[in-house]
DNA sequence: CGCAGTTTGTTAGCCACCTGTACTAACCGT
DNA sequence: ACGGTTAGTACAGGTGGCTAACAAACTGCG
């Protein structure tokens, strides 16, 4: 049962440097109205008129197809006493619709999830990687895909694929070497296979995204993820960016220190990775000695993400970084390293205050941002 | 003689986050075809049809008005043979609006000129700032833009203004220490005082912006603007990114090397400024007595630009860097230095390849960027 | 020359979408 | 009971784009 949101007769949202037509003002104000219902809790349709500055007609027209299509239902008249008719409330339904959730970031397994629209997981699945590339690796993501399929308990909203290495907006995998993937149009596979519409995306555009949905995080927030690797995404009001070669956010191998002799697997020194890297971090605690050596492991690698984040703060004025990986390694002296750095190296009066943090979302936090994706895609809430 | 465009019918464009109407797509549509008329050269209803997607009868509507507002003319038929009707061609008309702009980022003057919308030159004036700051800056301002305004020739499309500092996105300088402006609210000093569109923004962005329109740039464009000081453009998708605090660009204050002495007017040592900033290069160029010595000169600065600059390009993955300011400096070791830095600092497999080149436009390039963002604003032309 | 084929641009009728006005429904306080 | 207030819904009207159909003006061919 896949969801079908009034059938086909949604128009695609306008991509620039098309014709807009006035049913996309339609699409516009529905997902303005959906997203106000996701985001502010239960409100009248006098309410989002109001809000909106649409008149209550034509919120009323544009409520009676998210009710027909079950995105939202009535929840009886508002409580408390005042004058006039009692409104009714409206809400939006967590649980028509279901998102199945795909995490390839992790290097022993995939992770899979099948997520309702208020973020509750409704079961999961995963399976080993051990050790496979290509085509076999398809293969096991297209078997935990089609595993979760059959767990989805309400009408399918869509797949939503995080993925590490670069996708391009199609959905094309050009390049992922842990994965063995180059040019694979991994969203077109899954389409043909599950008939449903897929959203693939790198990994840590997903996380940012999450942040930026199930987080507090603002409309313009650098994410940066440490795990194999070092990535990063970035939102600028509220959308991701991806580059122009949509290899965005790859700043692993950014050469922090060129005096360094820190050998990178991309053949350059004194790349970010060879100090934040977890691998290289575990290592590197593991020869020290003393609480101060450890101390100083982590510094050093807070100094290597601070050194290359400041330019980028500087350059789009970010307010706020989200660290998202290991706690144990992320919290305290690292975390705090690459603030201090920041904060030496650009200049802060100019840029405001800028605010280092942790994320709050755990292991979910890609699943959570490929439920994300696809809510944002098909239903226009970011 | 103001502009009006069919009075003040036309409504506002789109913003985030607000109720769409059908005369929106009205708006979108026409800055579509004017937009494909400016960039494209003369063409004829059908082959807007064609490009745009819409039909033969929405776009010969759509015409009418802009034909009607002067932006376009009738200029003939098509050349050459062919089957049916002949097409009456359309084109972007150059001549019926001018734009006044103005640029602020000098340290002995401000220069202004009037432009029509093809870009030449009406008029030029300018005015000595022998030290004047604050309110005496400002008048000087307002002086020279009414110098300005008796040149114009033709309907006023706007008034442009490109001014080092921060400006937010209501015209707003925030904060220009050289000029001594603080929270100066210049649009609205212009506007009232001038009665048309008034658009006030950064220096560097204007140039972005110019580039774009004029130059030969990407979508994605960083902009490097040496001068007194150094400033950031970037452009995205083709739009000014500005950042949280409207301070996106300010990449002059960026600490290179920890271990520098060089001393910079903000209290800290080693930032970007104290390399790249015309007075101190021509200080360290004083000092080289061989031409070895003064390569080396260039070439520092340019590894200090390409240090900065790497990590920014690895995040965003912009396909295109453009330096703007003094060519004799900028030409030969600098740029070199800094394109080598970024390669040897930077992924480039990942990142695709990365253009650096230095700006074709001259010392007009931040008044045709002012005019550009004009354009833009009123008639949605980028 | 005449006629078919092609392309351009316009006219006429239709549907989608939002608006303004006016209405009913349902509550409050006096 | 009655005015005042708020919520939600009919109904007519305007705008914007679409399809269908047509007139105008060209080429090419018999």
């Amino acid at each position: 049962m896949v969801g079908t949101l009034r059938g086909d007769r949604v128009p695609a949202r306008v991509r620039s440097g098309e014709k807009v037509l006035p049913e996309q003002a339609r699409v516009h104000n529905r997902e303005l109205l959906l997203r106000m219902l996701y985001r502010e809790g239960p409100l009248s349709r006098a309410d989002l008129a109001r809000r909106t500055g649409l008149t209550r007609v034509s919120v009323s027209d544009v409520v009676s197809d998210l009710l027909a299509d079950d995105l939202v239902v009535e929840v009886g008249t508002r409580a408390g006493t005042r004058p006039g008719k009692p409104a009714m409330m409206l809400e939006f339904n967590e649980h028509a619709y279901q998102a199945v959730a795909v995490d390839l970031s992790h290097s022993t397994l995939y992770r899979g999830a099948v997520f309702d629209l208020g973020g509750s997981v409704v079961a999961r699945r995963q399976v080993e990687i051990e050790g496979s590339t290509g085509a076999e690796a398809l293969a096991k993501v297209v078997g935990l895909v089609g595993a979760l399929r059959e767990q989805v308990t309400a009408r399918l909203l869509g797949i939503g694929i995080g993925t590490p290495g670069i996708v391009d907006l199609g959905g094309v995998v050009l390049s992922a070497p842990n994965l063995g993937w180059k040019d694979l149009d991994l969203q077109s596979v899954l389409t043909e296979r599950f008939v449903c519409p897929v959203v693939v995306s790198n990994d840590a555009n997903a996380t940012a995204l999450a942040e930026r949905s199930y987080g507090e995080s603002a409309a313009d927030t650098l994410l940066v993820r440490v795990g194999v690797g070092v990535g990063a995404g970035l939102l600028l009001g509220g959308t991701p960016v991806l580059g122009s070669r949509f290899a965005a956010g790859e700043i692993g191998h950014v050469v922090v220190d060129t005096r360094s002799e820190r050998a990178c697997v991309c053949g350059k020194l004194g790349c970010l990775e060879t100090w934040l890297s977890t691998r290289r971090i575990q290592e590197d605690l593991s020869e020290a000695r003393t609480d101060a050596e450890h101390t100083r492991v982590l510094a050093a690698a807070g100094e290597a993400l601070g050194a290359v984040l400041a330019p980028i703060v500087a350059a789009i004025n970010v307010s706020e970084i989200v660290l998202s990986g290991p706690r144990r390694v992320l919290e305290g002296p690292l975390a705090d390293a690459a603030m201090e750095t920041i904060r030496q190296r650009a200049l802060t009066e100019v840029h405001g205050d800028i605010v280092l943090r942790l994320s709050e979302l755990g292991d979910d936090i890609v699943l959570r941002g490929a439920t994300a994706m696809v809510m944002s895609q098909q239903l226009g809430i970011a």
